[in-house]
DNA sequence: GTGAAAGCGCTAACAA
DNA sequence: TTGTTAGCGCTTTCAC
């Protein structure tokens, strides 16, 4: 069943067919009402491949994410669906599994090449292969956009968390409580997340004129076992540091439960600050009263959506590129001792 | 860049270049090589679309699953993805959130009109309507499987997992310890699993010549909060059961916490029973001891995965369709009290 | 308002 | 082995 087909049966031109299917104007009532009786009886499908060769749309956004199963991907990747698709499109969701190889190879697939868009969240890329990756988008005029990855000045739109900004204001809360003795356990996905996170830490650290003994500078997985793994090996120290900055959810997770696990308390025998990625982490480090810095899941998600379509919309080429900064706020609980009283 | 002018560049037709492209044989080497070079220079990529309709191939599995966040859906398309790109397919993966309107939309998509199958772990739809849904697919002889979606025999292939036999071990298990009072909680996605798992606790309660309290069979969702209230609610019951089950993995963490919140201990002040759907769940409920019914996650993936990749293989026309059960297993831990001592 | 017809880029007979 | 060419089904000028 084809388009001639319907055509034929509606007695019109396929051209007329095509109209209507597209919901263009100028076409008369009566023809356009008799050729959705046809297709509806014939329970005709157009098909979408001639559809997109033909037009040069696809009305297909992909979005590359790390992985999908941790909460601020889902929900990320919830929002930007629900929201692209009240715009019209359709998202294809492409994993890259923290394989920077996979995540090159994926800006060359087959769908990456229909889309008329593509929103990356991925950032194992180095600066100058990612040019070239999306240079054929760029030729067709489809915006790309960057999330969690800092890219030079003026090459490609992108988003970041203020992560510099967030790691500061966590020092300087354990400061402010007296705490001197600080260490903090990061996970290794990236380029941006981590030189930044580390950075922050480094540089408040020594503003406030605090020691920073390398072995408290704890790397690992962005996992629950790295949490507890560098965790035990930071309690075990001779000289265990005072508090412990997790610089995600998972590792956060790990380290509570190591932390448990020694018999300790946290935010009375130490202190801890983690990081909520999404809704799902707030709820439980709220109802565990972790302090936290909280990253802007669904702002990024809905700004990113809405920066994607409309672009779309206006489907200008793009003279300058832009970088918006998210502020990471630091939420105090109950999981930072007081060491001054 | 299309195929016309690497033919150019490389003095060659159309024709060579795309045999070359889709490694056909019957290409002297030189040749090959030759425009394999021009590819290289002009980085060049094949247009999709165009294949797709040329070819009426897209090499693209549709999966469809009711969520991508739960474990067992998480683990399920990540093996499913991988072993279906090893064969050479991409995969578009595509949740419903649970609704059945939103499923069958999804079987009326543009990707799933061009996928060349579909696996689908849905179950939301009536079998009438469904089978509507997938007669496109039939007439261009694209194989479609059912999982976890009990279909009337010879309609389609399927499957599925034999629920009704892993709430009778369920329930065997803990008359042999002795109990009587026996509640479960269950929720509510799609029509077979749920159907399954009552008709499997209620056959075995009667032939066991244990009595049904009503009240005792309590229905929510799949959540954690389902299995905190429900529980809550059985706790404080006059005559508490002295076993749950819990039917799936969020119901059963869901128990454990309101239970322990209770100041009751999981296998001895109450029995408990949940159920492990994905490997995830498996670590977490041997680490806490819970006897569980293990579902075949890993098994079906692969299965599914392979029968696809077969099916599309022979590219024959099917005349018959089979259905697969797997064995729902117990797997015994220290969640249930015996009551005969 | 409507129709005719020229592509979109590729594949696969068929010819050579 | 390699090249020629007729579609695949749809969109979109352009003409009427």
């Amino acid at each position: 069943m084809t388009i001639k087909d319907i055509a034929k049966k509606a007695n019109v031109s396929v051209a007329t067919v095509s109209r209507v299917i597209n919901n263009y104007k100028w076409v008369s009532d009566d023809i356009r009402a008799r050729v959705r009786k046809v297709i509806e009886e014939e329970n005709y499908q157009p098909n979408y491949n001639a559809s997109v060769m033909a037009s040069g749309k696809s009305r297909l956004i992909v979005v590359v994410v790390p992985d999908i199963t941790s909460p601020f991907f889902t929900q990320f990747t919830g929002v930007v669906t629900k929201r692209l698709k009240a715009g019209g499109y359709a998202t294809m969701l492409c994993q890259t599994d923290n394989d920077s190889a996979e995540e090159a190879s994926l800006f060359g697939s087959p769908f990456v090449s229909m889309a008329d868009g593509i929103i990356s969240v991925t950032d194992g890329v180095e600066n100058d292969l990612l040019l070239k990756m999306i240079r054929p988008l760029r030729e067709k005029n489809n915006p790309v956009l960057f999330l969690d990855r800092y890219l030079p000045a003026n090459i490609a739109d992108c988003v970041i968390h203020d992560n510099i900004g967030g790691m500061r204001k966590a020092v300087e809360l354990l400061y402010k409580n007296g705490h001197q003795r600080i260490a903090m356990i990061i996970g290794q996905r990236g380029l941006t997340v981590v030189h930044d996170k580390m950075k922050g830490f480094r540089t408040s650290m020594i503003d406030l004129g605090l020691p920073i003994d390398e072995d408290y500078v704890r790397e690992g997985d962005w996992t629950i076992e790295t949490g507890v793994t560098e965790t035990e090996k930071l309690l075990c120290m001779n000289n265990p540091p005072t508090a412990i900055i997790a610089c995600n959810n998972f590792i956060c997770e790990g380290a509570i439960e190591a932390i448990e696990k020694h018999g300790l308390k946290v935010g009375k025998d130490i202190s801890l600050i983690g990081v909520e990625e999404s809704d799902s982490d707030a709820r439980l480090f709220s109802k565990l009263g972790i302090t936290t810095l909280k990253l802007a899941c669904a702002q990024m998600a809905n700004y990113a959506s809405d920066y994607m379509l409309e672009r779309l919309k206006q489907n200008e080429k793009q003279g300058f590129y832009t970088t918006v900064e998210y502020v990471v706020e630091l939420r105090e609980r109950n999981s930072v001792a007081n060491m001054t009283i």
